[in-house]
DNA sequence: ATTCCCGACGTTTTT
DNA sequence: CGTCGGGAAT
């Protein structure tokens, strides 16, 4: 097994050698990162320092801990299954189902995906009488989960809140807390969180732990928060073997919680600290590179780094002036279409800041019929029809997570109105007991009259199925429970095009099961669900399929291509809003851009439009990352019909601009400053023919309001008539 | 209890 | 254009 120590540089072999004692790794971006990982790893197992089953290494997405773990397991020669290679929170979730019962949770807890712990919040807002305008769930999560991501308690919280503000925040946090202990059920934060807070009070189980893992690795850790850094610390023995890996100029999770300091006070943190950094990039051109770096210069917060290549030169960076966001998709898929000669599709990304960008490439990407696939979004896990399947599963699991029971009890219908749910749920709280508990003991309450027997069957069938999933196969399971409450039939009658779609996503939810149930015999309906509870859509892609990949910069970390096309480089969206005021988190934007550059092995596009819409139709200025990349090595190409505007000028006067004034103005090529006030109507007639890029031709025939809020009713053909508000609807005008 | 219509909101990034 | 909540109609 020698060759573990092959076809390594100076750098990476001394970090692949070092296993004893802190270290930490700088690995810049494309410099071998997981490659030192992997050998490293397998390193301290051939050597026969430890068992695998002794070694922990964590990662941020199930992805990279499943690339890892199979990367192993071939070096090994395969067949090595007792890694422990997986994510923080994949970990801690394991870690509970075993230890949970110290903090009064059954093993069979429930994970509350975001949308459910808000959920959660809102209620509690609610229940405590407070405004929901002053105090959003939005908002109150956000805090809540800020103090668990540093280790504070509720009560904690509620002891140093001061005024009014304060004072409600931590009413909502120790009642939100409260629920979900009552709901067995944890949320994201609270794997980590409640991990920690075991390991901390209960010394024996702490003392278990640290004897157990001889060696501890960590990847991307400057995105490690401060509890993921305790969880590090409980869990480090006195042999101290802990090997981090990451690079600040990467962190881009600061909003998440991400303390940058882990990574830049590693050193003071473990005395004695070895420090290796991989500056060699085998990934990226010069030109790539150089641009990555200048940008990345302008941080203030940094180690300092240099990142090089041997791979001198390269294709200048392109860049693309346009005029809307619809002509930067144009121009980008046209682009695409002329390199599928030399550049295959899989090889080629579109990488923009926020997910609604994506909507204008999939457009024209489908006009092209160039294939392609979203990677995040709306993940599979999130979509209605799953999250409404696996509500029973869950409750099924764990009849006292009442999100299940209230997004199960009347859905499809069962005659079971708010009134009779709020009534449940008075009764819930009055006996603590859980939902599910009152509808089994129906009979008990006088409240319910003649009703109760609506509710009946309900609890009938949830313990038909806790029967049935101690003895048969969850995924014939899942099958049955779909039959038996109808669901196929309901998605069905609720729409036919759409119904459809749901329907298949259904069918595939069955199929995941049963591919589960084929590598995993005799799968237990409460471990799948904890697994999938933290699936991501990012988990699941894979770069077989000859299809363009469009997803946000934060999700392509870790990912290369020969092409990519980094979009909407404005100020205001790339950096983004708020951030072009605040200095740190300029700084994260600016490195959000040092990751995405990066991604592209070969050749690296940048665009920016000088109109989009955001919030009603805003002007857009080039974003300051523009100007940052020194302008030898990049190639400007103005696709602009209107040249009013140089690359770095600004103008302050915001034209006005609607979807409809627009087409015209752009045609006459008109002189700095005018004004298009056109009357909308006069374009949007009644009997006009209208194409809609999803309900495709249609015919207006009812117009109504003007300017921003003009208001059409088209008759589309086979789908009937729909009310558009034409700000928003990108309608073209056919005839 | 359910359905439908209105207005008000909203957009970062994700385990 | 989505989702959500409120309120009225059925």
């Amino acid at each position: 097994m020698s060759n573990l120590l092959e076809n390594l540089n100076p750098a990476q072999l001394e970090a692949v050698k070092t296993t004893e004692g802190p270290l930490l790794v700088i690995a810049g971006a494309g410099s071998g990162k997981t490659r030192v990982l992997t050998r490293r790893l397998a390193h301290i197992v051939v050597e026969r320092k430890a068992e695998p089953y002794q070694i922990l290494a964590v990662t941020f997405t199930n992805k990279a801990a499943g690339e890892m773990k199979e990367r192993v397991s071939e070096l090994l020669g395969g067949g090595v299954n007792s890694l422990n290679v997986s994510t923080f929170h994949s970990f801690c979730a394991r870690f509970l189902r075993n230890e949970s019962h110290l903090i009064g949770y059954d093993s069979n807890y429930t994970i509350f995906d975001a949308k459910d712990a808000q959920t959660v919040v809102k209620n509690c807002i609610k229940e405590l009488g407070l405004s929901n305008t002053q105090f959003t769930p939005k908002a109150q999560m956000r805090k809540i989960s800020e103090c668990k991501n540093k280790l504070i308690s509720s009560y904690d919280f509620a002891k140093s809140a001061s005024g009014y503000f304060e004072d409600a925040t931590a009413k909502i946090y120790s009642l939100y807390e409260r629920r979900l202990k009552e709901c067995d059920a944890m949320d994201f934060d609270d794997l980590i969180y409640n991990s920690v807070l075991l390991l901390k009070n209960h010394e024996t189980l702490g003392a278990k732990y640290r004897n157990r893992f001889k060696y501890l690795m960590v990847d991307e850790y400057q995105d490690t928060n401060h509890v993921q850094y305790l969880l590090m610390q409980y869990l480090l023995g006195a042999h101290n073997n802990l090997c981090v890996v990451g690079d600040e100029d990467q962190s881009i999770y600061g909003w998440r919680g991400a303390d940058i300091r882990n990574i830049l006070d590693f050193e003071k943190d473990f005395p004695g600290a070895k420090i290796i950094k991989l500056e060699q990039n085998y990934r990226s051109t010069n030109v790539i590179l150089d641009a990555a770096s200048a940008v990345i210069d302008n941080n203030e917060a940094r180690k300092g780094k240099k990142l090089w290549t041997d791979q001198q030169g390269g294709d200048k960076i392109q860049l693309l002036l346009v005029d809307t966001a619809d002509e930067e998709a144009v121009e980008v898929v046209k682009t695409i279409y002329n390199k599928q000669v030399t550049t295959s599709l899989k090889d080629t990304a579109v990488l923009y800041r926020t997910n609604a960008q994506s909507r204008a490439f999939e457009e024209q990407l489908r006009r092209q019929s160039l294939p392609y696939q979203i990677v995040g979004g709306v993940s599979f896990y999130q979509r209605k029809e799953i999250k409404d399947i696996m509500a029973y599963l869950k409750l099924i699991v764990n009849t006292k997570d009442d999100v299940a029971f209230e997004r199960t009890i009347n859905y499809p219908k069962r005659g079971i109105g708010a009134k009779t749910v709020s009534d449940i749920a008075l009764i819930a709280r009055r006996e603590t007991i859980s939902m599910y508990e009152v509808i089994q003991k129906i009979d008990d309450y006088p409240e319910f009259g003649a009703r109760a027997k609506r509710i009946k069957p309900f609890a009938v069938l949830i313990e038909k199925y806790r029967t049935e999933k101690k003895a048969m196969a969850i995924d014939l399971m899942t099958q049955d429970l779909v039959e038996d409450i109808n669901l196929i039939e309901e998605l069905r009658n609720e729409d036919k095009i759409i119904g459809q779609t749901k329907i298949e996503n259904i069918e595939a939810f069955i199929e995941g099961v049963a591919e589960h149930v084929k590598k995993n015999v005799d799968a237990a309906l409460e471990t799948y669900l904890a697994e999938i509870s933290l699936f991501t859509d990012l988990d699941a892609y894979k770069e077989i399929d000859d299809k363009v990949t469009l997803m946000t910069l934060h999700a392509a970390k870790g990912l290369e291509y020969d092409t990519v096309f980094l979009v909407g480089l404005e100020e205001g969206l790339f950096p983004l809003g708020q951030a072009t005021m605040d200095p740190m988190a300029l700084e994260e934007e600016r490195r959000l851009f040092y990751v995405g550059a990066p991604r592209a092995k070969k050749r690296l596009f940048l665009s920016t439009a000088t109109t989009r819409y955001r919030f009603g139709e805003v002007e857009s200025i080039p974003s300051r990352f523009i100007k940052e990349v020194p302008s030898e090595l990049v190639e400007k190409k103005d696709r602009r019909h209107n040249r009013r505007y140089g690359t770095g000028s600004h103008s302050n006067q915001p034209v006005q601009q609607s979807f409809f004034n627009r087409k015209p103005a752009m045609a006459s090529s008109q002189p700095e400053g005018v004004h298009y006030e056109f009357e909308e109507n006069e374009i949007m007639k009644v009997g006009r023919i209208v194409a809609h890029p999803t309900f495709g031709r249609g015919r207006i025939v009812k117009v109504d309001g003007m300017g921003e809020s003009l208001r059409l009713e088209i008759m589309f053909s086979g789908i009937g008539l729909k009310k558009i508000l034409a700000k928003y609807a990108k309608l073209k005008i056919v005839g």
